[in-house]
DNA sequence: TAAAGTAATGTTATAATGTAACGGTCCGAG
DNA sequence: CTCGGACCGTTACATTATAACATTACTTTA
């Protein structure tokens, strides 16, 4: 098991210029976008920017409350099907054990789907971490599986929180 | 990285007497509860072998639906806190992004949840691999996070279904 | 630029999944 | 045998998600 450079995003300190955050998934959304050729209208910016208002994982009925505030006639197809257009170009990230969606910082790199989850303050971290994959691809492949996708989300305590 | 025994369980052969493989389940069940002190009632022990009655995922509902045949009042709670003791027994597992059910083989040493998920059969291998846990350990400790328990849900194709 | 085609969103309804709360019943300990 | 806690029945509701069809907005091309 060799170690290679790699992907290992932090949890964020308590206290950073979240507004930045929120102005570089945007910057990067639209690059992306551009990139692939699809559109990130204003409905899957806002959506993504309330995704994106911290770094806990966001309930799609969350969002859809902010988003009425704004915007009259959304209900539960709009966001469902923003947040559906955002998982498929990267910029978005399900938590299946939460039934819960955290924005992706870095969707070049990855669709893995690694996530740390601090059980004390619900934040996120991503870790994109090429040795887990690998492990994991081996013993997949040792018995003839053949992988698609990878859902890996450990629970516990973040180093703030101990 | 050292390479350790360990619990490999396989995906079942297409046909086999699977009669068998609900039998040791409940007997497995019976001797965990005895041991533990907990009560194996016949509507815990029912909903198990519903569990069992693939290796496939099954739902709540599922369960549900078999259970009102036979028992009138069954309602959704019926099913729920048998499923939730079972799972916290370690009997069965729930997977996070089916929302479903599986009966665990091999309750003594696992309750890790990792799982091989072939997305064309729906067949589940439960792993239960030191390495992966290890790999994964080792990472969450570098960033100073305390790992509670791990959701690892791989979905592909399995030998057979190649 | 107008028409036509496609993508995106609005809108209504409903499906699927999960839980709170309270009351009754059963079972084992004393 | 009776008391207390565990288990289950029952009702109601909360949460999460999707189907289906109508309308609007954008893009392409003649």
């Amino acid at each position: 098991m060799t170690s290679r450079p790699q992907v290992l995003r932090e949890f964020k300190r308590r206290r950073h210029r979240h507004n930045q955050c929120v102005a570089d998934a945007v910057a990067v959304a639209e690059s992306r976008c551009t990139k692939l050729g699809y559109r990130l209208t204003s409905l899957r910016r806002r959506v993504l920017e309330f995704v994106w208002a911290s770094h806990e994982p966001v309930k799609a009925y969350d969002v859809l409350s902010r988003l009425q505030v704004e915007r009259e006639g959304a209900a539960p197809p709009t966001v469902y099907r923003a947040l559906e257009f955002l998982q498929e170009v990267g910029l978005v990230h399900r938590i299946e054990s939460l039934n819960a969606f955290v924005g992706c910082g870095n969707p070049e790199r990855s669709h893995l789907g690694q996530f740390l989850i601090c059980r004390t303050c619900g934040t996120v971290a991503e870790i994109d971490d090429t040795d887990i994959t690998a492990v994991i691809a081996g013993k997949a492949d040792a018995m003839g599986f053949a992988v698609d996708r990878e859902t890996i989300e450990i629970e516990g305590l973040c180093a703030h929180c101990r």
